[in-house]
DNA sequence: CAAGCGATTGAGAATCATTCGCACTGGCTG
DNA sequence: CAGCCAGTGCGAATGATTCTCAATCGCTTG
């Protein structure tokens, strides 16, 4: 999942390997989290790269595509748009806290395997999977003892 | 999760259980699936039920809040609008064909077991969860292998 | 049962993220 | 280094969702 692994991708397909390109992808590499478009302009406008909002989405689309970033959902209402690079396996597992939106992103074997012979059950072929958990954090939870 | 229990909820939160609200948790109930909004104010329309777009999203709002509606993540994507009811614990678990849509609902105690235990491992207090399982469905296996 | 009060609704305007259209630019090929 | 076409940036268009506010409803009280 390297910049380099992006450019082949990019190859590949017969697209270019434009500047723009480049950074949105190293840009979400180094920030190693979920992240909203608007964050990431920032992050790349400040680092002085030129770039608008919508060769980002565009990106992000292509990145979609090859199966190198999710968007995932956050909140049980699913309504902030937030992507997250895909790891290995494109599997991304994150342990959300509901009260303060802290989020852990973590992967475990044995969530694959359950998907695995979830979708063998039905008849399925797995191709990837995405799961939420929503809970809550020991400072939230200690918190909420105090009040 | 009946009508009943919504209209608890509705005096409990010291809310009036008005003709809308009534209408749209039926209407969910009634359709056992996910939904989007726009099928669901066409439904609502047909059984000759006056509402508005904008009682309906405060509706689902509501719901959510209640915990007794939850929005899914029906493709990698996730720029689909599509709601679910939740069924017991809010627990929703979709199997999604990548190719051509399909999604089956199902429940499975193990996974429910498995985020638990995610959970404790890192010292949160599990309140729900959402698992979507992205596959390819026997039908459009078989169709793969024609081409 | 009528009046009164605050909660709720409907209609359309406003907002927000995302996409589109199009003229301009830049990467690559020969 | 010339030229083509994919890719970009801008701003306008779209589409979902939320907001605003006057009109209405559901419930409580007299």
């Amino acid at each position: 999942m390297s910049l380099e692994m992006f450019e082949n991708f990019l190859e590949e397909h017969c697209l270019k390997a434009t500047q723009q390109r480049r950074s949105v992808y190293a840009e979400i590499l180094a920030m190693n989290e979920h992240f909203d478009v608007d964050s990431l302009l920032l992050r790349l406008k400040q680092k002085g790269q030129s770039i608008s909002k919508a060769t980002i989405y565009r990106t992000l689309q292509l990145l979609m595509e090859f199966g190198l970033l999710r968007r995932v959902q956050l909140a049980p209402d699913g309504m902030d748009a937030v992507y997250a690079a895909c790891p290995e396996g494109c599997a991304i597992d994150n342990l959300v806290c509901t009260e303060c939106g802290r989020t852990l992103q973590f992967s475990k074997e044995s969530v694959c395997d359950l998907c695995e012979d979830i979708a063998l059950q039905h008849g399925f072929t797995l191709s990837s999977h995405c799961l939420n958990i929503f809970a809550i954090c020991p400072e939230c939870k200690n918190k909420q003892g105090d009040e």
